[in-house]
DNA sequence: CTATCTATGTCAGTTACTGACATCACTCTA
DNA sequence: TAGAGTGATGTCAGTAACTGACATAGATAG
């Protein structure tokens, strides 16, 4: 009725999810997704640049996340360190009560090559963001890139674990015993 | 003129490359590089699932490159070391001819985030069919996901470099000494 | 030479996405 | 309290990616 009705963009969001989960991605429309929340296909294009960034919003707080957590890191710290402070200052993000919407999204997303797409970009800015914050302290590029980019796999490995069927361990956890196998791959010394 | 010219796939390809470089990713429009071609729309369509995909054709060479690489390494093989196996076989691939060719598909990549999901995708479908070949040796999941995450790491950082302006190092060597820093990164002891 | 087969063309339609402009509700100020 | 912003939404028209159905031209087999 009332033009004007607050959270448009959450009734966009949850009216997606639904749409998403009942009927598929390709499936829903955008026009009904925007009919589901009392809204013009317009008035969605103006909150989410496209059909698929409607799951994806708020990956900049994961992203500020991950850098505040590598800021945190000493000064003397490795960059494998560095890594796991960031990777670990995520874990905030992930309380056991988020695991079913994460998992109903993360069902969704595997369902949908384009989504995937969308998902391996973000992950891919995530990885570039803490390459940037490794290099800030003087660690080479090369070096910085496989860090970060070994910090976000160990991360991506960790929510997968995190949001299994039947997982009950909280993030923080899992995430310790993946690095660990990380660096068992190598085969590190340094158990640390 | 004729109907019937053979080559249909490569004027395309051909087509496609030389107007993303010219006239940029999202300027050009299919009809343009079919017209290019002396072709119609819908026989680009024929060719290619979508406007993208023009430049990713043949990825499935490079995957069952990997694949066979990782083959080749011998029964008692670490997982990183079927993981160099795999990642080796792919320097074929790449001889120094290739070099502008794969530098100027580099930047037309760079400059449209639509392409670099897709490639992200490729890179994401290398990655699962080495795990795939991983398990198959009896490793477990979360390592063998994390092996072959590095080893396409390593495959990236490793062409970025190869493509890099003033690079003429093969890359096979390249490969070897990103290999080397992501031992060092985890503090290997294991010299090779 | 006809029948068939395959690559291509034609056409119509759907849907994601965009720009330009109108409108509604709320807010601030004179 | 009327009237001038201001910001969120609606309306409308348009482009271009992609798809399905069917027609047609050229090659090939018998």
């Amino acid at each position: 009725m009332t033009r004007w009705e607050p959270g448009a963009r959450e009734r966009l969001n949850g009216a997606a999810l639904e749409l998403y989960a009942r009927k598929g991605f390709e499936e829903t429309t955008v026009a009904e997704i925007s009919q589901a929340a009392g809204l013009t296909e317009r008035t969605f294009f103006r909150y989410f640049a496209d059909k698929r960034e409607v799951l994806f919003a708020g990956s900049e707080l994961l992203e500020q996340q991950f850098v505040d957590g590598a800021a945190a890191a000493p000064n003397d710290a490795t960059p494998i360190e560095v890594v796991r402070s960031a990777v670990g200052a995520s874990a905030v993000f992930f309380p056991d009560e988020r695991r079913e919407y994460s998992r109903l999204r993360a069902t969704i997303i595997d369902a949908n090559p384009p989504l995937q797409e969308r998902e391996l970009r973000k992950m891919s800015t995530l990885a570039a963001a803490l390459t940037t914050a490794l290099r800030a302290r003087g660690i080479p590029e090369s070096v910085a890139t496989l860090a970060a980019q070994s910090g976000v796999t160990v991360f991506r490995v960790s929510f997968a674990q995190w949001i299994a069927p039947g997982s009950t361990r909280p993030m923080a956890h899992i995430q310790r015993d993946v690095f660990a196998e990380l660096g068992a791959l190598t085969g590190a010394t340094t158990a640390h």
